[in-house]
DNA sequence: CGACTGAATCGTACAGTGTACGAGTATTGA
DNA sequence: TCAATACTCGTACACTGTACGATTCAGTCG
């Protein structure tokens, strides 16, 4: 039984070259993920299967279970992959600068890669979003935030982030369909009167409100002086 | 070729008896629903499948399919069930205690249910959601808010609602579970100093922050008189 | 009574899924 | 040259959603 990589060490592929037999470059995890994160990004959820995946890989199915334990293992790490985050090198320009910028990636992030937002909270925290919490953490309290508030602090920036982004991207289908949506709540126009009338699914300025909202929440966390 | 239901009319089996040969009690939409609901809960979302679902009912597969159009029409009106709301016989005093009785009892239905408020945003808005929204979007003008500003305001608390409760119920694993969570933070102490300090993954009130923020949040919202 | 109709149930089959198992190959080190 | 290691992959199994068609049953009409 040969031992598999999997969660540690080894894995790269030194320079075996020889390829895949069939010509295209070896496997690695990179790749792999890589291609994954594509496919994901264009097929949606579902339409990651490992055959499809290692197919565009040029490999037999089984082959991605030597680099990878499971399929969940490949959400983890196209998730980790996606949510990385190396602040800008340019020092920013106080605490609050530093906050929105981290935050605004993080939420850039997840609406390019719209799978990204309603995976996030069904799996573990990988190492990108644990470093992002901790640069969180680190610049709230440096804004003088008391360590007795911190955790609501940051679980209240964490849920707002989420909660806009989730929202935001699953009316991100295409504009027919929303057409249709508020068609349909016309017709029940007398169930619906109030939100039928202010276009509530259609009218939206969800990067203003995000930024507005944002900078009341930040407002209210941090101590006043 | 028989015409289905599935989205309109019929479909009550009035008085048919005879049950389903086997013994059991007919099959109805109603109890298929309740019993997916039911399968939801104690399974979770991948727990849920056709032949599951009419095994528990005493029936073959492809009887469910009489009564609903597909999978994710199960999924729909399950989620529909789940999600109903009936307001307060008593009348309330004034717009922000029914708006706030509303919004707990919103995220009350989601953490009893854990699987749908991971599903709410990833399917299109069912008629006890709008029914919601509705109801929301009326006492808000009735508490004095702009028009202009109504739809911001609508989607500010539907994000808070929907982003408190995900993170909540994707935090609700085993204590066990979190407690392995924040060892591993513990090892790793260097890379995360300050999250592990503050012991972010196991100390958090989250019912206490909700109706905090909940109150700030009308707070900004709503005009200041 | 028999013929017919439509509602409802269900068995079979098919394409697709994740992955366990074990055989196969290529590359390295001794 | 031999053995170990790293890696690939074909086959098989249990499971999924559901298309299709056969079957059963209740009720109505002649």
């Amino acid at each position: 039984m040969p031992a598999k990589p999997s969660g540690a060490s080894s894995r790269r592929s030194r320079s075996t070259g020889a390829a895949t037999a069939s010509g295209g470059p070896p496997l690695s995890l990179e790749r792999i993920i890589a291609t994954a994160v594509e496919l994901l990004d264009t097929q949606g959820v579902d339409g990651l299967s490992m055959r499809r995946l290692a197919d565009r890989l040029g490999a037999g199915a089984m082959s991605l279970y030597w680099h990878v334990g499971n399929k969940e293992e490949v959400f983890d790490l196209a998730l980790d992959a996606v949510l990385a985050y190396g602040p800008p090198e340019a020092e920013t320009h106080g605490w609050r600068a530093s906050v929105v910028h981290m935050l605004e990636d993080w939420r850039g992030a997840m609406l390019r890669h719209p799978w990204s937002a309603a995976l996030l909270p069904r799996r573990a925290l990988g190492p990108s979003m644990l470093g992002r919490l901790e640069l969180l953490s680190q610049t709230l309290l440096r804004a003088g935030v008391a360590d007795a508030d911190l955790n609501v602090a940051i679980w209240s920036v964490w849920n707002y982030v989420m909660g806009a982004t989730i929202t935001r991207g699953s009316f991100d289908r295409s504009p027919d369909d929303l057409e249709a949506a508020q068609r349909r709540l016309t017709e029940l126009g007398e169930r619906y009167p109030s939100i039928d009338r202010s276009r509530l699914l259609l009218d939206s300025d969800w990067d203003g409100a995000f930024k507005k909202g944002l900078d009341l929440l930040l407002d209210g966390l941090t101590p006043k002086r």
